[in-house]
DNA sequence: TGCCCCCTGCAG
DNA sequence: CTGCAGGGGGCA
């Protein structure tokens, strides 16, 4: 149920331990999650991973390049390949290192046999069990030993082998809002002044701005003492300011954290994996409990957009 | 612009 | 059992 900053974390781990690896194989598990020619991808190099929302994207090299052209960006490569992943709800990748190569979380005191995992995405017990599991869809397999698992319990998420082409034209790329640091305030007004919509929804809809979901919208409302269920119209140019701001706080804080593992099954011990940024929640699970601020205010959960919604009817305001 | 759907697994 | 889960697409 990642958003930008679980996305982001998996994307700086990937781009450190995948690039210049060769692919040598993709198992397809579950016809749904991985769409595309698996042969295509066969022998390609990883030469860059990135971050698009929530979308991640491998790029594999495709033709050689002729030499003069070696120093180019491989991203402007029309031969190129890319793995397209959305992990939706339930989606994680989970790289397991071969023993020669394993070198991570010395300062971690995981088992053994986790000291060569590299975790990221929706956390369940397959962070620490046997791979494949019973939720794994695909496989990647690298020429170095590493294997990298890609696990849906839902079967929401997918892997979409693209040519360049193919990817430009990705209707979700197409259609996807520029991220919040990538506007200045008044083109962030101009996107939602004329919207009658709670501005939470808005947050949340992709096409709008990208990257942020449920955790980050509730807590970045909150940051800007808004209400969710404040009409997107009614908001003033310096608060849609503030809100900016307090969005880019808590998705910054939530990177700077390796993202949130709050998992929806609380008893799984994760042993230390993943993120922290659960620690660090305004209001998002909070039901109930004291609100970080305002003296006596304490978390509300209501329903938005049939998404669970949480805020602080103390501090913040319709 | 809402509503329903895609799925599985867990808590209540 | 029912409802809920950090997402997004298709439909009227």
């Amino acid at each position: 149920m990642p958003e930008l900053p679980e996305i982001e974390t998996v994307k700086l781990q990937l781009q450190k331990y995948l690039v210049g690896q060769k692919l040598v194989e993709l198992e397809r598990l579950h016809p749904k999650s991985v769409q595309g020619d698996i042969l295509l991808v066969q022998s390609k190099k990883v030469t860059g991973v990135r971050r698009f929302g929530k979308m991640l994207v491998i790029d594999l090299a495709g033709r050689r390049l002729p030499r003069l052209r070696q120093t180019a960006d491989p991203r402007n490569d029309e031969s190129a390949l890319h793995l397209a992943i959305h992990f939706k709800m339930s989606g994680q990748l989970i790289l397991v290192k071969s023993d020669k190569r394993k070198a991570i979380s010395k300062e971690r005191n995981l088992g053994s046999a986790l000291k060569n995992r590299i975790v990221g995405g929706h956390p369940t017990e397959d962070w620490l069990g046997k791979l494949p599991s019973k939720h794994t869809r695909a496989i990647f397999h690298f020429s170095s030993g590493d294997t990298m698992y890609f696990n849906d319990q839902r079967i929401f998420g997918w892997v979409k082998i693209l040519d360049s082409k193919s990817l430009k034209e990705l209707k979700f790329l197409k259609n996807l809002g520029p991220e919040v640091w990538d506007i200045t305030d008044q083109e962030f007004y101009d996107k939602i002044h004329k919207r009658k919509k709670p501005i939470k929804i808005l947050l949340m809809d992709q096409n709008v701005i990208s990257g942020v979901g449920n955790i980050y919208a509730n807590d970045g409302l909150w940051e800007a003492r808004i209400s969710p269920e404040t009409s997107a119209a009614a908001l003033t140019l310096e608060q849609t300011s503030v809100l900016r701001k307090g969005l880019i706080k808590v998705l910054k804080e939530g990177i700077k954290y390796g993202g949130a593992t709050a998992s929806d099954a609380k008893y799984i011990d994760l042993q230390g994996l993943g993120g922290h940024y659960q620690e660090h929640f305004r209001t998002y699970d909070r039901t109930g409990e004291k609100c970080l601020r305002s003296d006596g205010g304490i978390i509300k959960k209501t329903v938005l957009g049939g998404r669970g919604t949480y805020f602080c009817p103390k501090c913040q305001k319709l």
